[in-house]
RNA sequence: GGGCCGGUAGCUCAGCUGGAAGAGCGCCGCCCUCGCACGGCGGAGGUCCCGGGUUCAAAUCCCGGCCGGUCCA
């Protein structure tokens, strides 16, 4: 272990450049200075100084000025340059997005399990947080949703040190002076603590005059139960502000300025926006610098209380611009970094902020129907103001996806407005008042927000508050979060997996040669039925892969092996009945070949079916979960849109090419860094797997992935694919169902078993099922028309019959209709005309059921309820009930037609 | 993964305090018209998502499932 300071070496500091610690008279905190300052250059304590400095030795740097500079510097100092990763963490089974350049390197390289690609290393990393998105805009560029951390690391291990605390300060004050040109008197550190993903440490801030433009954590620790251990790993994370330093140095009104420059002139002509002009821009960005905005309102009251009041409405506006400039910029690189928009996961983060977008645009007064247009004008823009640019260069690429995605959202967004503002007219009508509890739900179950709804309900003459605290309360109807587990582990009992735990790795053979049946092991534990050799040929229920089936045979004892599972790297067997052997003894173990070989072939067939997706729908498409059993393979893909019938042939045609160019396969052992250099980040596509060596499978020139399942050698192995099923599984994401190999037989064989029933249901012979099934469809419907023909005679017929019949009872003609059996339409029409038309009170008796009817008006103008029957009745025999003009009964036996006229003429003669 | 809202005619939906399955649009036929549109008259079209329960009776109430939407992780 190093034998250094764990903690920040501020003696360094001071007496290397001569820098004193001072305390902060506003906020209380202590922070280090060369010049004596009694409060701290930093938010809410100092407003943005550096507005207004005159740097004597800094000229204004572009975005791409200071990332250049950044990684410059530090290649000069040993770093070694790592490329940008996506904003999509798919290396990490506790992250959606990343949110720092570090996280590129958890957990492996901050563990110490696996060497980082360098060390030290510099990387400018995009990064995502949406945790502050309702205040871009409103800081004027000190909070963005997406940012460049320029981040410099080094991995101190064992005993190899490559720099601490001093190195972080020496390279942190050269770049600041020798590359941007400030002068020391201009930094200060403020002391501080970062804690997050499990690790801890120390970290400076690095103030210049009001801005924080780095943090230089000291990551020294692990939490682990809420207590910090020192980490094996002593990892240097200083995260450089890219468009911070760049704002600073060009001292432009708004850090969008330095970041944007002339689109902000574009997009404002598209919208119809203008600014204020930039000096009282910068005015205003200077006086409100210090100040904590956290809504519209608020900032407005300031602005005001500046005395800019002619300036509100520019500034407004202005707000409204900057946060969709910033949006559409993150959308796009979301999406270039394959996240498909969703209801759940990280496709609902991307969701979130093309929503946020839509309603920042209809805030600017733009019309629903020009959403679509216009999203994909500024998208345009934005994407050719990034052409060439080394992290948003990409976005052209993706143009099309972009799009395209972007098209289906705002149409999605704009149903969902429709649709919510039919809600809310509903709620409107029905109640004429609205409520904080109508608000939330509204919110909650048909996502249209409180101001939307209010605005809608002045339109209908009804006022409603929105609560200040609105989106707290929304907070609060939801539970509170569980942990991201992306992936799950095994499922023995508890005492088994802490058993199993105890043994050394099972030698997996089936990797080394997954053709061998049979193989010679030693037991090397015995658990009732559950067994634990040194090595197998038995693949474990793994990586959406079914386990393997066989015997283990021990001398004249043959067990049947039911069940192959795995807790972290032992395998154990689960046996039909607890064996006669024990630990040490040799025994033979042999699989299901058939078996196995289907669930290679399948296995094959879905890398190369994903492959055939990634190429034909574009590299958006990940695997989103999988399936492989001897039936079937099952894929399940992101994608924005449903498959055309036409695509799914497309798909399977280019995967059966796959398959007959006859590509073998090749299988290689590398670290997680080694693999992504090798063959990019696609190979996450089963979910992240933390293990200090990574298998790949690569079909060469198609896929390559992290995977330990059982594969063919060679693609022609595999035979053939069909598609047979897919589906829209949930938001964003397509299910692939499909068969490989020999189970393509099985398949063809059980359509011609449905065939054949068919035929001989229908009595048609093959070459006519087409053609007979047409005629039997027609002939359905000529039956149809028919039965509504003869229910027209058998209604004429009872009516006549019935018109000729009629009773009259106290004044009221009554006629009794018997039917033998039950047909809803028949009733209906009869009643229609004998109770309607003919004004005749009518009993039908269909079986055990009397049905009784009168013409409403009638009933209420003699004052006849029918109800009073069946309370009668329901001493006789009868149960039922309905409405005063209309009773439905339930005779209990046979109906006694004398017994149910006489009491209907007892309530109608008593009227 | 969880909460909430919804699923009724080809489409958009009403009916949901249990008691006769509806409207508008679309479709078909007829009238009007030189023809079209409009208008008028008539008609076809339903597994009320599925399964179970309560009840004499369920689109309606209860439970479970499926599907969609939405919010939050």
């Amino acid at each position: 272990m190093l034998t250094l300071k764990i903690d920040v070496d501020f003696d360094y500091l001071s007496k290397q450049y001569g820098y004193k610690r001072y305390r902060c008279r506003i906020c209380g905190e202590y922070f280090w200075s060369r010049v004596p300052r009694d409060t701290c250059p930093d938010r809410p304590c100092s407003k943005y100084e550096f507005l207004y400095k005159d740097y004597k030795k800094v000229s204004p740097l572009s975005l791409s000025e200071v990332r250049e500079k950044f990684i410059g510097f530090l290649h000069k100092r040993g770093h070694g340059v790592a490329q940008p990763y996506p904003v999509l963490a798919k290396w990490r089974n506790d992250l959606y997005l990343t949110i720092a350049s570090i996280v590129v390197f958890q957990p492996e390289a901050t563990d110490g399990s696996v060497d980082p690609p360098y060390n030290p290393l510099v990387i400018v990393q995009p990064s995502i947080r949406l945790t502050d998105i309702d205040n871009v805009g409103l800081t004027f560029g000190r909070h963005l949703s997406s940012f460049e951390m320029g981040g410099m690391h080094a991995f101190n291990k064992g005993d190899k040190l490559i720099y601490w605390s001093e190195g972080i300060f020496k390279n942190t004050i050269d770049f600041f002076t020798e590359e941007i040109g400030l002068d020391l008197d201009d930094i200060v550190f403020k002391e501080g603590w970062w804690e997050g993903g499990g690790n801890a440490g120390p970290a400076p801030e690095v103030l210049v005059d009001g801005m924080e433009v780095a943090t230089l954590v000291h990551m020294a620790y692990k939490v682990v139960n809420g207590k910090y251990e020192l980490n094996p790993v002593l990892v240097v994370d200083c995260g450089y502000g890219i468009e911070r330093i760049a704002w600073l140095t060009q001292r432009a009104p708004t850090g969008f300025h330095s970041i944007y420059g002339k689109l902000i002139e574009e997009y404002k002509d598209i919208l119809g926006v203008e600014e204020p002009p930039p000096d009282v821009l910068k005015k205003i960005v200077y006086l409100l610098s210090d100040k904590e905005l956290t809504s519209m309102d608020d900032y407005i009251k300031q602005v005001e209380l500046a005395g800019f009041r002619e300036y509100v409405k520019e500034l407004v506006n202005s707000v409204y611009l900057y946060s969709i400039l910033d949006h559409v910029r993150t959308i796009a690189l979301m999406l270039s970094d394959g996240i498909v928009p969703s209801n759940t996961g990280e496709g609902y983060l991307a969701r979130l902020v093309i929503r946020r977008l839509l309603r920042n645009l209809i805030k600017l007064g733009v019309e629903y129907h020009r959403l679509p247009d216009l999203v994909a004008l500024l998208t345009d823009k934005q994407i050719d103001f990034w052409r060439n640019d080394y992290i948003y260069g990409k976005f052209e690429k993706h143009r099309e996806y972009i799009v395209d995605v972007l098209n289906t959202e705002v149409n999605k967004f704009i149903s969902t407005v429709l649709k919510g503002v039919e809600v809310v007219d509903k709620v409107i009508k029905k109640k004429r008042t609205l409520g904080v509890e109508d608000l939330i739900e509204l919110y909650d179950s048909h996502g249209i927000p409180p101001e939307f709804i209010a605005e809608r309900a002045v339109q209908q003459g009804v006022f409603v508050e929105v609560p200040k605290d609105f989106y707290s309360l929304i907070a609060s109807r939801h539970s509170s979060p569980g942990v991201l587990i992306k992936t799950r582990e095994h499922e023995f009992p508890e005492e088994i997996a802490k058993w199993a735990a105890g043994f050394k790795e099972t030698l997996r053979l089936f990797h080394e040669n997954p053709y061998i049946t049979s193989v010679s092991a030693t037991v090397l534990g015995v658990n009732e039925k559950y067994i634990i050799l040194d090595k197998t040929i038995a693949y474990p229920w793994a990586g959406g892969q079914d386990h393997d089936e066989g015997i283990i045979v021990f001398g004249s004892n043959v067990y049947k092996i039911n069940y192959v599972g795995k807790i972290g790297d032992v395998i154990i067997h689960v046996l039909d009945r607890a064996p006669e052997f024990k630990p040490g003894d040799s025994v033979i173990v042999q699989i299901n070949w058939d078996k196995r070989y289907k669930l290679m072939k399948h296995h094959t067939a879905t890398h190369i079916v994903l492959a055939a997706a990634r190429r034909i729908l574009g590299e958006h498409v990940w695997q989103a979960g999988a399936e492989k059993t001897v039936e079937k393979s099952r894929l399940d893909i992101t994608h924005h849109k449903p498959l055309t019938p036409d695509t799914v042939k497309r798909i399977e045609d280019l995967a059966n090419e796959i398959i007959n160019s006859r590509i073998n396969l090749n299988f290689n052992y590398l670290d997680r860094f080694q693999a992504e250099e090798k063959y990019g980040l696609k190979i996450h596509q089963g979910g992240a797997i933390h293990a200090q060596i990574l298998r790949i499978v690569e079909i060469p020139g198609w896929d390559a992935q992290a995977c330990y399942g059982t594969h063919v050698f060679n693609t022609a192995e595999v035979g053939g694919i069909k598609i047979v099923n897919y589906e829209r599984i949930q938001d964003g994401v397509i299910r692939l169902e499909f068969i490989a190999g020999t189970r393509l037989v099985d398949y063809i064989r059980e359509l011609e078993e449905q065939k054949a029933t068919v035929l001989s249901l229908i009595k048609a012979r093959d070459q006519d099922l087409v053609a007979a099934v047409k005629k039997i469809h027609s002939e359905y419907q000529e039956q149809l028309e028919l039965v509504n023909k003869y229910r027209e005679l058998v209604e004429k017929y009872i009516i006549e019959k019935t018109l000729s019949g009629t009773m009259d009872i106290c004044g009221v003609k009554v006629s009794v209709i018997e039917l033998p059996l039950r047909d809803e339409k028949l009733v209906k029409s009869i009643l229609d005309k004998t109770v309607f038309e003919h004004e005749l009170m009518t009993v039908i008796i269909i079986g055990d059921s009397v049905e009784i009817s009168m013409n409403p008006l009638k009933a209420r103008e003699t004052g006849i309820d029918l109800r009073k029957l069946t309370s009668y009745l329901s001493t006789h025999g009868f149960k039922g009930g309905g409405k005063p003009d209309h009773v439905i009964l339930r005779a209990m036996q046979p109906v006694n037609k004398t017994l149910l006229l006489e009491a209907l003429r007892t309530i109608i003669c008593k009227y």
